[in-house]
DNA sequence: CTTGACAATGTGTTCGCACACAAGTATTTT
DNA sequence: AAAATACTTGTGTGCGAACACATTGTCAAG
């Protein structure tokens, strides 16, 4: 009879058996977990030798090395992760580098990722300190850096938008062997613990297919890059490339025409004018915004000027955005995810200090699709940070 | 100057100010927390009589209470969580109640996230023990359920698939005051640490509003419930309920017509059969498979009829609905993310059994929406479930 | 006045690991 | 051969909370 199996894991695999054998499988589930002393015991040694050898810390004749590696061999020995840290009871700081919070709200939720990493990892004596910079003023970014160094860190969590400015402050970090993850922008000169992000050709390959869905005949579709630092160009370039090759490789009966602009740094009168532009084609469909901010921009653009057959695709769950999205003018975002970019980031070195733990290289976060319907969904979802 | 601001969290709140201050804040920043010796200190009394404050441990004078009360309100102590667990050393068990993995790939998938999460907690002394039960079978259940109380457990992961043989347990937990959590299906008649899983009349309007995405002209729908087991069906009702729904608030130039089929419980042939007539309506425009293996049978039977003008909106990452949407027979994927799920709710055992964490007493996962487009990054995101 | 009962409170031990230090053994130096 | 040095290794302590236990104090019954 089928209701007669049963499964137990042990140590991560799984064991199988019939009803008489559970009471010893239990058992072994129950065992405590091995200890230093039990290892000490079972070879033979102190637990200050085995010790000694699990951390390489000073030397061990060979016969007892050997002894305790044989052991080791055998079983698989697992520190207590929570008597480890709370042995070293050290009070670790983790320094954080990214643009003011109180700029733009992009860098808003990225703040609240790290109040909330810092609220978690408090009790476990991780403390966060951040060093906000000036995102218009490349200069900051040094300055903020060294104010960083100074204060003489555990490990950092590090936005590099500025490439240049950034770039001199990996050999530091490297040299005093500080980790560091570097998150939102990556920079393949560095070698950090890891990088945090999406993959961004890929993004706007998503933007695209959103755009596509279901269109009929041929369209043209305008990319608008509106950001008020200049740093990320190269970065949403390549959005726009992802944008692009999808309807280059896409070969259907109809065709599209993809025009791209860039609408930095202009005030609204400009910005006003040039966007009657865009608007005034006929073929126009869609709109893709390829940057969070510029989201909400180009929405109330399309809001004024009374336009409501064009598609609009963007970024970010922005306070903003989410009005335009509710009232119907924002079609899809595309979720980067900043507020749990930045708490991953935090975690990650948080587990890298407190217990060791091992990171991956590389967090490419999901490229979240957000609809008027699956919104709200996404808003009441906050528990997934939690462990 | 912009880039002299600098701003400092401490306990959760930002502090701001000018550089000079740095120093008092970093040292309060650095100041290691609170013990209850410190406390013992401060009020004037022994460590014990603090913890026995703490917890209504034993009895304690007016004076004592009015004392150590007294310093607890003036400070804000946290205790060492980690000292917390080490000192209580105990080796919790977590029984988890649910359908057999091999019997179906969506709990294939649960199965691999309670693996996760076994690997993951084991190192604090947290083992997970499954009782697996017949998916088919209501009686099974029952019996993995009288196994699972006779192991004891302290804590159950529970998805009540059957609401009947369910119920009764749960006056049984309470009784014995195990904490217990419910995924996947919800019942309101239990009172559960926790309950995980989504919002099915919601869903439902998300895979409506797929399936409506860039619809010209009028249209006719076919909404498939395709399980095996019959227990779902309130909750498949749901999602068609929610699908209707959006459809009935839609007010536009166009009729929709949606037609329900069951097709649960049928052989390969009657199912072909009834398929038949299903796609020979010329108006049908979708799909909707309102189960994830209900998603890759309709993707099947699409194919083996070469229909191709029809959109198919299904649930869940199964590995066979991965191979149907990178071939383009799928459109859309709705992610149930059953592998979280199960994930989250050990944790949040875990967690509460261990840290003494408060749960939220529901946590609704987010309607993902997975396209051809965003897929593999959803894939390559495994991570997520790290702290 | 002693003893028991009981409340109130302080002390001590435990958890598993990390690290410091002392004690022990082997090898070299004088 | 004694002393100095190096190398090995065992023991001990602390981390912070939890809990067991011992101690002190109080009051009433004997």
């Amino acid at each position: 009879m089928f209701a007669h199996k049963y499964f137990v894991f042990v140590n991560g695999s799984t064991f199988r058996g019939c009803v008489n054998q559970i009471p010893n499988l239990i058992l072994m589930a129950n065992r405590k977990n091995i200890t230093i002393k039990d290892i000490a015991r079972m070879s033979g040694v102190s637990a200050g030798t085995v010790d000694r050898v699990l951390h390489n810390r000073g030397r061990v004749s060979e016969e007892a090395l050997r002894k305790v590696l044989a052991v080791l061999d055998q079983i698989d020995y697992k520190p207590n992760l929570i008597a480890r840290t709370l042995g070293s009871k050290k009070n670790y700081r983790i320094a954080v580098l990214v643009p003011d919070p109180e700029q733009d709200p992009y860098w808003e939720l990225v703040g609240k990722g790290i109040q909330q990493a810092e609220a978690e990892w408090r009790q476990y004596g991780v403390t966060v300190e951040p060093f906000f910079f000036d995102m218009f003023d490349k200069n900051s970014y040094h300055l903020a850096a060294e104010k960083a160094n100074e204060s003489g860190p555990d490990g950092l969590l590090i936005a590099p938008i500025f490439y240049h400015e950034a770039l001199p402050f990996f050999d530091v970090y490297t040299k005093g062997s500080i980790p560091y993850v570097l998150f939102n922008t990556n920079i393949p000169e560095a070698n950090p613990l890891c990088f945090i992000g999406q993959d961004l050709y890929q993004s706007g390959h998503v933007g695209a297919e959103l755009m596509h869905i279901g269109l009929q005949g041929d369209a043209s579709f305008a990319v608008l890059h509106i950001y008020e630092d200049m740093h990320n160009a190269i970065h949403l370039l390549e959005k726009e490339r992802g944008f692009r090759d999808y309807f280059q490789k896409y070969n259907g009966q109809y065709a599209h025409n993809i025009t791209s602009y860039d609408l930095s740094n202009h005030n609204e009168e400009e910005m006003s004018e040039k966007v009657l532009r865009i608007l005034d084609d006929p073929m126009l469909k869609g709109i893709f915004a390829s940057t969070s901010s510029g989201t909400y921009i180009a929405a109330s653009l399309l809001e004024k000027h009374g336009k409501n057959g064009i598609r609009l695709v963007g970024y970010d769950l922005l306070e903003k955005n989410l009005g335009f999205m509710r009232a119907g003018i924002i079609d899809f975002l595309i979720n980067q995810n900043p507020k749990r970019q930045a708490f991953l980031g935090i975690s990650h070195l948080a587990n890298h200090l407190l217990f060791r733990k091992a990171t991956p290289p590389l967090s490419l976060f999901p490229l979240e699709v957000i609809t008027p319907q699956n919104l709200e969904s996404y808003l009441n979802s906050e528990p997934a940070l939690v462990k």
